[in-house]
DNA sequence: TATAAAGGATGACGTAACGTGAGAGTCAAT
DNA sequence: ATTGACTCTCACGTTACGTCATCCTTTATA
């Protein structure tokens, strides 16, 4: 079955402008449409529309809704599962919020004495730990940072950093056909791994080794890094690996 | 005791710059400032604080809250109670959200059928009758009869006269430190009289002078309209009684 | 089958509630 | 006297739509 725009609005509780608006900004493209320009939205449309509504709800932007449903390694039950969770975390919250209502009256009433800080419980910004969880296995944090740093650049500064990063690709796609573990290949993943901890602070082996796993994993990563030659990313991919797990032993 | 911006900010858990644009658009602003210019927010601050964030956490927006918290007929302890309630109908659809996500990972696996509807259940938009109850008590709508004439204007007609409106109450504020039986400050507040009776029917000379009571009398009515100069209001309340005892005689 | 009412599409501009610097002054501790 | 942490006021940017305006389909009804 097939609903227009306003079935879905009114089935679901939502503005015809916002399902637009989703659409406008690929949060949310309807798989088919009419000859006349028509949205008609599918079940798996519906689907993906309660996955963002909760993530909505739970105080996500548009935006990181997106690359986290778009992540390839995003699950729906896993995610409805952490959604849960962070419903019973803000559950927790308004009760507190309810708390402090009722020792507020009273304190009125001059039964009790209030800290300042009591006042205030439950409406703080208690950043909730499955937030965090989410963003971490979805999100893209590690790949937003870098790039605010890129925009931090001057222009010349970005301009060198991009020519030694070409360099270094071409490096690595002139390795591509010999074994990921071969000393040349680590050396060039080593000058890689240098140049992302010169320029975007801090990269943990843990972090490098996830990194190397978007690669081949999200096609956004897989797609760019191949224009460098065919298989690219896959081998950059295992060399990242490997040189993580060496240096860790070291 | 007094506090600086980021020691309210702390200990709210709110942003300096909320509480620099509170102030700017009239919701909070510090009794005290230091010659410097720092804000100092007192006990009475944190409370509207308090009550500011409560109605946001329930979704009301600012503008609304500000005419709330500044209708004279409003009590905090009346409406820390309906706080509550709604904090209760809030968290009942959050439990209705995580029965719906049990329900989804059911369905998921097969056990259940789940019609389209019970899919969003939690999330649609369901109005809260306390929200209602809150803004017919302190919002638009009680301020009375004239009201309701504003609201069935159109948006065109509200526009237009709330610039009228804007106009006078700047000739007002320019003509305040001269005296309010001048010929000039007595025809702008027959312009005032005659907008008041043009739009919300008959104002009868009793009544505006009332009116020009209440100005001084209820502090809420004097920060408003001492927003457009200090000491506005207590101006325009001698104005209005001048006014209308000339009247009177004629 | 014509015709209107209802619904849909695409701009484009508006709004709300801040975020985010920039540039400059202020306070408090060393 | 200096320095580092705060503070102030612009002023522009952003997010997630709301709200027309204008024009084009679809559907219900006569």
């Amino acid at each position: 079955m097939k609903w227009k725009v306003k079935e879905v609005a009114e089935l679901v509780g939502v503005s015809v402008r916002a399902l637009h608006h989703y659409d406008e900004i690929g949060l949310l493209t309807p798989t088919e449409t009419m000859e006349s320009g028509y949205r008609l939205y599918s079940e798996e449309n519906l689907e993906t529309l309660q996955q963002i509504l909760f993530f909505k709800e739970l105080g996500f932007p548009l935006k990181e809704i997106k690359t986290m449903l778009n992540n390839p390694s995003y699950d729906r039950k896993e995610a409805l599962v952490l959604q849960r969770k962070m419903l019973v975390e803000k559950r927790g919250r308004i009760d507190q919020m309810i708390e402090t209502i009722d020792k507020t009256i009273k304190h009125m009433e001059g039964e009790i004495h209030m800290t300042n800080e009591e006042r205030f419980k439950g409406i703080q910004f208690t950043s909730n730990p499955y937030e965090e969880e989410a963003r971490k296995r979805w999100g893209n944090e590690s790949v937003d940072e870098a790039n605010k740093k890129l925009q931090s650049l001057t222009k010349d500064e970005q301009h060198e950093l991009s020519e030694k990063w070409d360099t270094i690709f071409k490096k690595l796609a002139s390795l591509r056909k010999q074994s990921p573990e071969s000393e040349e290949a680590q050396a060039a993943i080593k000058e890689w791994y240098d140049l992302l901890n010169n320029n975007f602070g801090q990269y943990t082996l843990e972090a490098f080794r996830g990194l190397g796993q978007m690669y081949i994993q999200d096609e956004r990563f897989t797609k760019n890094i191949d224009q460098y030659g065919e298989g690219l990313a896959a081998f950059m991919s295992e060399a990242m690996t490997v040189f993580a797990n060496k240096q860790n032993k070291s």
